[in-house]
DNA sequence: CTGAAAGCGCTTACAG
DNA sequence: CTGAAAGCGCTTACAG
């Protein structure tokens, strides 16, 4: 035995006078030789240092890797900083864990130019809010099973949660005080880059593949139920749901002038609606007397803080767990649609 | 070809009537054959339906899969919502995306008996604020690269910051005020499972392995500097960094009778602080005047609200960056200690 | 209950 | 620039 090559099983057949299909049976069919010589095998292997078969020849050899692998819309570094990617990692994650696989992330728009050939390693691809048509899809290996969330592959089953119906239905609470002023924003809605106020100039990303044309269109169901005109609501696009992005975008809203400042923000995320607040508190704009807030996701910044958002509460945990079984075949695979939750808190009482 | 079985290198090399190495050449070395060839190879590959050398076989052969694994002291599940993790993981991922290798999440105590076999399909490791002796540490092939961070591991470089010198400032900082009947809240401090106050029948974990006991020693340096007997110092124990384990101990705290209540919280970490924060608040306890509340991490969360925390700025991401490129052997593997910043914000100003 | 043998799909010296 | 061949470390029918 050199020092320097790690050990096989072969090596440890050899030493132990068995064959490698004794040593492969002791660690993955206990069934299949006596627990005398199992036990042997076992307690030996530890003694020379052998940690079990090698997982590179053992997925090659089965075919299954026990890995899958989660398609991040964003890059990593935004989607594991986000409060709700990271919710729903959290629930795939469980899942995974639970049934003895792992995890691992594929980003969606990475840095590399191509996608890193170490993701067809994958038994099972879950991707999670991916631009439609994007390139990386046609990479995946079709034989695999593959499940989308927040958006539709042809020919795969799908997780979502009806988000025209939840805009619609926190619009219409939002909408009952009549505010004067309403205004949107949103979040990527736009086809071209835009972080600021939507204008002709702009056209919208396709109506039936983006989870913001569905937000947007049960916002304005609700607008015209109530008598306005959506054609004069004003919307404004945030390019990317962190701080630092949306901070620019709604300083301006809020800075407008006297009687032009919009008296209601429907936001497309929490994200988003709790930068307004931030900016506005520190602007000492009170609400929500002058100006009230909708968010959307229900994560836990924004209702462990006074005052509580007004949001629509989705479970991102178990749209995680949904998919995750979805891969695994725990579940069978028809297309979900997850409920949501009008949260009533103080910035849109 | 039938059309159940994927398409392997060699069905094309035969369909092209070429070589197999010649078409693993054109996907790996492109300076290996002609233009020409190479162009024919890939579009037809395309056409095929060939996505290129299956990753498993690949990575069996070369020994190397492209993959680092990271391994977490916690359930993958708390990980992914926790914000300091995820900062770290984002750093990690940064590295690793630019680099063209992903990231394998490992769960540090996970519901599984045993570690996956997957586990071993990583090019290296990066293990991340475990437990010392932690039995998943003996199961990792030994040949290859481990970094860790926030502990030791004998014989692997470490990634740290300076965890009972951040803690003596802060304190420091916190004491000038002198305040009558500081407390500490501690986190996953005893041997023995612990949500509450820690008496005489505890045991500390031990000294030189865990951040918790080099951040309590930080602050047990400043109060003796202080005048203030360390013995008397009351100590609670959280056991789980999340809001809801944090709230009940908290609570209880904060309902002490009046004059006994604490005036001071040197928390552990930021979401206990924001825990105490809002119960606080809920209270109508007024922050700093009647309980001052300092935290450790620097969160967002922390930050954007009113008031601010106080509190020590680490930079997650970059230890994950850090630990990143030593993996990926992008900066010598020696230790590295990174700095802290003293965030003064307006809960202990 | 155990062993000899085939083969998973690649990459890589090496010879031409 | 191209091809024939070995072998990475396993698992699995199959025969005994």
């Amino acid at each position: 035995m050199t020092a320097h090559r790690r050990m096989t099983l072969k090596d440890l057949a050899s030493e132990l006078g068995v064959s490698t299909a004794t040593i492969s049976n002791a660690f993955n069919r206990p069934d299949q030789l006596s627990p005398l010589l199992r036990d042997r095998i076992l307690s030996e292997a530890k003694r020379l240092g052998y940690n079990g078969p090698d997982a590179k020849a053992r997925s090659l050899r089965t075919g299954r890797s026990s890995i899958v692998a989660v398609i991040l819309a964003e890059s990593l570094t935004y989607s594991l900083n986000d409060a709700v990617a990271s919710e729903f990692l959290s629930g795939v994650a469980e899942v995974l864990d639970a049934h003895g696989h792992t995890l691992l992330l594929l980003p969606g728009r990475g840095h590399a130019s191509q996608p890193p050939g170490s993701a067809n390693i994958a038994d099972g691809f879950i991707v999670y809010g991916l631009m439609p048509n994007n390139k990386l899809l046609n990479e995946l290996p079709s034989q695999r099973p593959l499940v989308s969330v927040d958006f539709d592959i042809e020919g795969s089953p799908t997780v979502h949660i009806d988000d025209q119906n939840a805009s619609y239905h926190i619009a219409q609470h939002a909408l009952h005080t009549r505010p004067k002023r309403p205004a949107v924003i949103n979040l990527r809605l736009t086809k071209e880059h835009c972080n600021g106020r939507i204008t002709a100039e702009h056209t919208m990303l396709p109506n039936s593949s983006t989870i913001s044309r569905a937000r947007l269109a049960g916002f304005h169901a609700a607008l015209s139920e109530c008598g306005y005109d959506t054609e004069q609501i004003p919307l404004w696009n945030i390019e990317e749901n962190v701080f630092d992005v949306c901070s620019p975008v709604i300083a301006d809203i809020l800075d407008a002038p006297d009687g032009r400042r919009p008296d209601l923000l429907l936001c497309m995320s929490d994200r988003i609606a709790l930068t307004a607040l931030t900016l506005a508190e520190q602007r000492n704009i009170k609400v929500p007397e002058e100006l009230r807030i909708t968010g959307f996701d229900g994560i836990a910044e924004g209702q462990y803080r006074a005052p509580r958002l007004t949001t629509v509460r989705q479970d991102s945990t178990d749209k995680g767990r949904i998919a995750a079984q979805m891969i695994l075949g725990l579940r069978p695979k028809e297309p979900q649609l997850l409920s949501t939750e009008l949260l009533l808190g103080e910035t849109c009482p």
